[in-house]
DNA sequence: TGTACATCAGTGAACGCGCGTTCACTGATGTAC
DNA sequence: TGTACATCAGTGAACGCGCGTTCACTGATGTAC
C-alpha cells in the first residue's frame, strides 16, 4: 500500500527535465519559447524552483539538449564511415542518420525548429554541430580518395546541402504525413532526387 | 503649432499593424510568437482592443504577412522568367528573388523562422506558397524546353533544392555576417557552389 | 560501523509583470435623402 | 449642398492567468573521523 512517492528524489532530475522538455516540444507543436519553466518541473513533480539546481535558463536547457543529439549524432556517423564505396559510404550514412532520427524524433523537431528559431545562442549551437558533422565527413571522404571529382570546399557544400536538405525536411514531413501518407513519400523521394543531383 | 496628433486616423490601420510587426519581428531575434498583440499596438499608437478590428488573432495576421509576400515574389518571377537561355533564366531569377529579399529582409527572416516555426497554419501556409512558386517554375521550364535533361518531378525537386537551401541561408547569412563578413561570404560562395551541383 | 557535519537539491509562498481578451462606450466616416 | 443616420474602428478600464524569479527554509545524501 505504501504507494506513497519518495518525496525527494534527487537523483537524474536534469536529465528528467531534459526529457520532460523534449516531450513537451514533442507534444506542443511550439518551439522551445512555448514551453515554460513551470510546465517543465511540473512534468517531472518537482517545483518551479528545482529547475535552478541544474539550469540557469530554458536556454542552458536548450543548450545542452543541442549539445547532446550533436555529441551523439557525430560519433554515430564516425562509426559507420568505414565502407570503402562512395555508394556504401553514402548509403551507410543516410541510413544511419535516419533510423537515429527515426529513434530519436522531438529531439530533431527541436534541432530543425531551433535552427532557425528565437535564441541567437541556441542557433549558434545547432550551426556548430552541423559545421562539425559536415566538415568532418568531408575531411574524411577528402582523405579516403571518396569523390574526387570535388574539391575539399566543394565536398563541404555537397554536405551541406544534404544535411540543410534533410532537416528542412523534417517538420515538412510531419506536418504533411499527418494528412496524406501518399505526400509523405512524394516529399522523401523528392529528397532523393536532391541527394542524387548534389553528388551529381 | 497643432503638433497634437489626430487622435483617430482610422485609415490604413490594418498596413500599419502588420508593417509594425514585421519591425518588431526584426528587431527582436525572436519569432512571431516572441511579439504580442499589445507592443504591435502601442507601436502604431493604438490601444491593444484595435487589434480586432483587423485581426481574430496574432496568427491570421502571420498568415496575412505569408500571403503577401507569397503573391508579391510570385508576381515579380513571373515577371522575369523571359529569358531564352537556362543560365539567363537562372540568373534573372537569382537576381530577382535576391534584390527582393534585401529590399524586404524582415518578411524573409519571417518566412525563414516560421517555416518551422510554432504555428501549424503558418508553416502550412508558407509550405503552400513555396509549392507554388516552385511549381510554377518548373512547369514554366518544362513547356520552354529548358532543363530538358531533367524530368518534371526531377525539375521541381531541384527547384525546392534551390528554394530550401536559399531560405536556410537567411538566418545563418544574418548571424554570421554579424561577426565576420568573411564567413558571411564564404557562406554565400558555399551556396553557389550548391546551386552549381543541383542544376548539373 | 556509527556519528557529526557540510553540501546542495529540493520546498512552498510570494512578488510583480505583461499578456490576451471582454466590455460598454464614443465618435469619425461615408451614405441616403 | 446640408442633414440624419448606420456603421464600425477606435477607446480605457478591468479581468484572470501563467509566467520567471526571489526568498528563507528543509532535509536527503555522501564524507570525514
Amino acid at each position: 500500500m505504501s504507494e506513497s512517492k519518495p518525496k525527494q528524489s534527487r537523483k537524474g532530475n536534469r536529465e528528467k527535465l531534459m526529457n520532460a522538455a523534449l516531450d513537451l516540444l514533442a507534444e506542443d507543436q511550439s518551439g522551445l519559447s512555448g514551453i515554460s519553466l513551470r510546465r517543465i518541473t511540473k512534468a517531472c513533480d518537482l517545483s518551479p524552483p528545482a529547475f535552478y539546481s541544474h539550469f540557469a535558463s530554458m536556454e542552458e536547457l536548450g543548450l545542452a539538449l543541442v549539445n547532446d543529439v550533436g555529441s551523439t549524432l557525430r560519433a554515430l556517423l564516425k562509426g559507420v564511415r568505414d565502407a570503402d564505396t562512395e555508394a556504401a559510404v553514402i548509403a551507410a550514412s543516410v541510413e544511419a542518420a535516419f533510423s537515429y532520427i527515426l529513434g530519436n524524433e522531438s529531439l530533431f523537431i527541436l534541432i530543425a525548429r531551433e535552427r532557425a528559431g528565437s535564441s541567437a545562442l541556441i542557433r549558434a549551437a545547432i550551426r556548430s554541430e552541423v559545421r562539425q558533422i559536415v566538415e568532418e565527413m568531408a575531411s574524411d571522404f577528402h582523405e579516403r580518395g571518396l569523390f574526387e571529382r570535388f574539391s575539399l570546399p566543394e565536398k563541404e557544400a555537397a554536405v551541406a546541402a544534404i544535411v540543410s536538405l534533410g532537416l528542412a525536411l523534417i517538420p515538412d514531413l510531419l506536418d504533411v504525413s499527418r494528412n496524406s501518407a501518399a505526400d509523405g513519400d512524394a516529399l522523401l523521394s523528392e529528397f532523393k532526387f536532391q541527394v542524387q543531383f548534389i553528388l551529381s
